[in-house]
DNA sequence: TAAAAAGTTCCAATTATTGAAACTTGGTTT
DNA sequence: AAACCAAGTTTCAATAATTGGAACTTTTTA
């Protein structure tokens, strides 16, 4: 809830502002953000005043009231294409939720959190910024599980600590000895589930993309609720999927680095 | 192309660094982005370094490349949750993308482009390079003409001259005498044509989004391709696209000024 | 109408930014 | 294998920006 603090100088103060603006989920008097902000009010102000010129912000005038820029959505788009799984993946996951008829999600790791960058539900196609950017706990969804039972040690205890361990449900992992258990579980299996941890009813199976050389990319999961379909029936759905994570471990790097062909013809 | 020399200090020059890197479309190295930086080596470093570690940019450590950075998918999602009209115009648009059977795009002005916020596609999707977060001309897109024509002479102002008129297809716009003269058609007619002006082929008729005091908040449209209908065909949509557009202004003012009521109350 | 709160500007002390140059690293050529 | 070149990284004193207390203006509340 605090601000970050983050210390990478001026840049790094004024981004903090605009995950504060972003953390109210609503436009944002300047009052409201003094009130809890470690800036002196001059300083938050010409904060305030940057981003908003910037594009970063946007500033009601009838209201006073501050909200994240346009800009943001446009740089989004970008950032979404440019250093996201998802448009690599597309295809391969549209395929994938026909074939089970059930919903598809692709995910990635931003710090100790999973992102969703993609969703497929067979019933209902939904608009891109509606799914892509939610942000969810790692100890306790299948992709996040998924993902960290791939990661090198080092990766993991950066990330391990940060968990909050928030019971859910009475399923949840809630400390971290049980959770590292776990990714050994799921690094054997080569699949990992979520049953019920995160939400009573919802279960998954997920699986990490991984790249070529063995680099997680990111993960794939397939959802259903327990009125549906049991963990086991879903197991069966795993080879499927996983042709699909490895599709698209291998296209994404060939698409990042396209041009390791023409630097070997010079090299020749 | 050139950098925007915004002036906003520090951190409008970090920013700027962000769209240089958007603009590249690609992971990019750092010698590419410091040959054709206004800054020095070591200040653009820095700041590459900054933004990375604040996760604005992502570094690829394999490649030494740069992208744009996941917590700026995080951050859109905030905007575009709560500064666009999609999330109001959800349910609304879809189901006028049901009743019309045809792709229903929803916009708002970024300074001077059209920047869509949503889309809806019923059926088979018509190739278009159309999407969340892409930005596209206002002058010669039924949006942005919509959404231009009910804009205060100050606002035109501002917007018009920045218009590149680039001849698209032989029916474009290419000035600002010919642009005015449509604005002032629309306004008449009380909704815009696109007859081909952007793509060969492609047509709309498109509706400012208005709150009831009368601002432009966005703008709606219903695209098809010539070889389905004509444009007296789409005409016939307008009622239907109309209601959606009435009811989304007033849905949306009744958002953003949740606390009006209250006050008229304590006003009398 | 008065008082309080919110928003805005000012300016000297402080601090961070700046950028030329030196240094390190990784890869290519002789 | 050694030398070379280019890309990436660090250093540090001069410079220029940020900082924040306080005063000021505007808007809201009593």
């Amino acid at each position: 809830m605090a601000a970050n603090a983050s210390g990478d100088g001026t840049v790094g103060k004024a981004l903090d502002v605009l995950d504060q603006v972003a953390a109210f989920g609503r436009p944002v008097r300047f009052a409201e953000l003094q009130a809890e902000s470690p800036f002196p009010k001059a300083t938050l102000y010409r904060f305030v005043q940057t981003l908003t010129n910037q594009g970063m912000l946007s500033f009601d005038r009838e209201r006073n009231t501050y909200a994240l820029g346009v800009r943001l959505v446009r740089l989004a788009h970008a950032a979404w294409e440019q250093s996201s799984l998802a448009p690599i993946a597309r295809d391969e996951i549209s395929r994938l939720a026909d074939d089970v008829g059930e919903t598809v999600h692709l995910a990635q790791m931003d710090h100790a959190q999973v992102l969703y960058v993609d969703k497929r539900d067979p019933e209902r196609p939904v608009a891109m910024f509606s799914q892509a950017g939610k942000v969810g706990p790692a100890y306790c969804t299948g992709v996040g599980k998924a993902m960290m039972a791939w990661l090198d040690e080092e990766s993991l205890c950066r990330i391990v600590p940060q968990q909050s361990f928030h019971r859910f449900t009475p399923k949840t992992l809630t400390n971290e000895i049980a959770l590292r258990k776990e990714l050994a579980n799921i690094r054997d299996r080569g699949f990992a589930y979520d049953d019920e941890e995160h939400e009573p009813g919802i279960i998954c199976v997920a699986l990490p993309i991984l790249s070529p050389r063995g680099r997680v990319l990111g993960a794939l999961s397939v959802t259903t609720s327990t009125a549906r379909k049991s963990l086991s029936e879903l197991e069966t759905l795993v080879p499927r999927i996983r042709l699909c994570a490895q599709s698209i471990g291998t296209e994404a790097e060939a698409w990042r680095f396209p041009d390791q062909i023409s630097k070997e013809v010079r090299t020749a």
